[in-house]
DNA sequence: ACGGAACTTTGTGCTGGCTCAAACTTCGGG
DNA sequence: CCCGAAGTTTGAGCCAGCACAAAGTTCCGT
């Protein structure tokens, strides 16, 4: 068994406030996996048995309406918890996670959620205030959606996932893992041909510049 | 100085958990406060400073954009908390909470939050379980936003809050306070002409019965 | 009673973005 | 190297819902 090292969670937000021993608990208890592209870390509706920290590569994490078409709710960046539905005291997950990229995880059982929260101080806080950050996310999506045009929309989609994932390149600002139209398009609420179009527009401005399944920002403006 | 009841707290979530004198406890560091209609309790973006339960009446959680249009997040019930900003790590409110009709409110420090927390078992796992229900309101508020037609989204506007705050009247539920087409369609992201249109053909078919700022759904389908 | 404010209804055109459709490009496998 | 699958681009037409506009209704204060 290869052991894994302290130094992954010592930077990490929920974990930062505890000394080394405790993170060698946490560490010796955590199930770590790999998963390729496509492949779903779990599904909406079912039963939730785990939490994850996201080590490394991006998680998509997905809603299927009623009617059958799926929505994008929010991608989750390297270092952070996801699949966190125990701590909103929920039995089963409300979406589908699923690897946009390659995906390093560490998993716990959720029973293990109560322990880590009562024994290891500020755990719990700070794994809050991410909540906190999604739901204020989703809030600002909310509104997004609710009163913008199609073209902001796509901007600031856009926009967050540089923010989030985004890794500065020769000329400008690259978005980290695969994406395809038809993906912005579900996290907007749009067309994939809409989203084509918008970016082509764009392209000739000189504000993108976008390549199969990969895009770079040059100007974050607009 | 008038005593507030035990028997007011003995029944909602958070409390539910708690002996008499534990409530007797948290009840004397209350404030309770009464706002009448259009007052509201705390605004967008204002340092945090007390959290509140709101005893009788609705709240109205309002978003303003940057473009300065005003979008109703959700609605708050009787017995449920609300301003938790600090249950989710953040100083500030991240919306503006406003009495959709008169409203009575008891209201403590945010400092005492961890207090709460702490001292109190269940207080901070009931608490969050109705985080949980809110991220899921959200979440599928998103959903239906950026999926579903116009007419949908303002009928599950309608469903949602009947069934929040719906009571049972001679024929059909009425929504027990006081609403505008405006703020249907501050719900829902469309115009009050809109609105207005869709619950002028609903109420010729026989399924909404309306008049000025009150409606009756007598039928619960579509 | 009266007048005004707040709210609602209804009409008319216009348009953004969706649907339908088809061709093109890139990639990976055989 | 060729072929099919996946992803992308572009075009054309159409319609739901918005903007603009104006009149009708209910409530409330004086």
């Amino acid at each position: 068994m290869n052991r894994l090292d302290e130094s992954l969670l010592s930077d990490i937000p929920p974990f930062r406030l505890l000394d080394r021993p405790q993170i060698r608990a946490i560490l010796d208890l955590a199930t770590p996996r790999r998963f390729d592209e496509g492949q779903s870390v779990f599904t909406e509706g079912a039963q939730a048995e785990r939490f994850y920290l996201l080590l490394d590569g991006v998680i998509r994490v997905i809603r299927t309406t009623p009617g059958g078409d799926e929505i994008i709710v929010l991608h989750i960046a390297a270092g952070q918890l996801f699949g966190i539905a125990p701590a909103l005291g929920r039995v089963t997950y409300p979406a589908t996670a699923m690897a946009a990229g390659e995906c390093l995880t560490l998993g716990w059982p959720v029973r293990m959620w109560s322990e880590f929260a009562s024994n290891y101080d500020g755990f719990s806080t700070e794994t809050y205030k991410v909540v906190g950050q999604r739901v204020g996310e989703m809030n600002t999506r909310i509104m997004e959606l609710a009163t913008q045009a199609v073209e902001q929309r796509v901007a600031n989609a856009l926009a967050r996932l540089v923010n989030q994932t985004g890794r500065k390149v020769e000329n400008g600002i690259e978005i980290t893992f695969p994406i395809t139209r038809a993906n912005i398009s579900d996290m907007t609420g749009t067309t994939l041909h809409t989203v084509s179009r918008l970016l082509s527009a764009w392209e000739k401005d000189g504000i993108v510049k976008s390549t199969r399944r990969h895009i770079v920002v040059t100007n974050p403006h607009q």
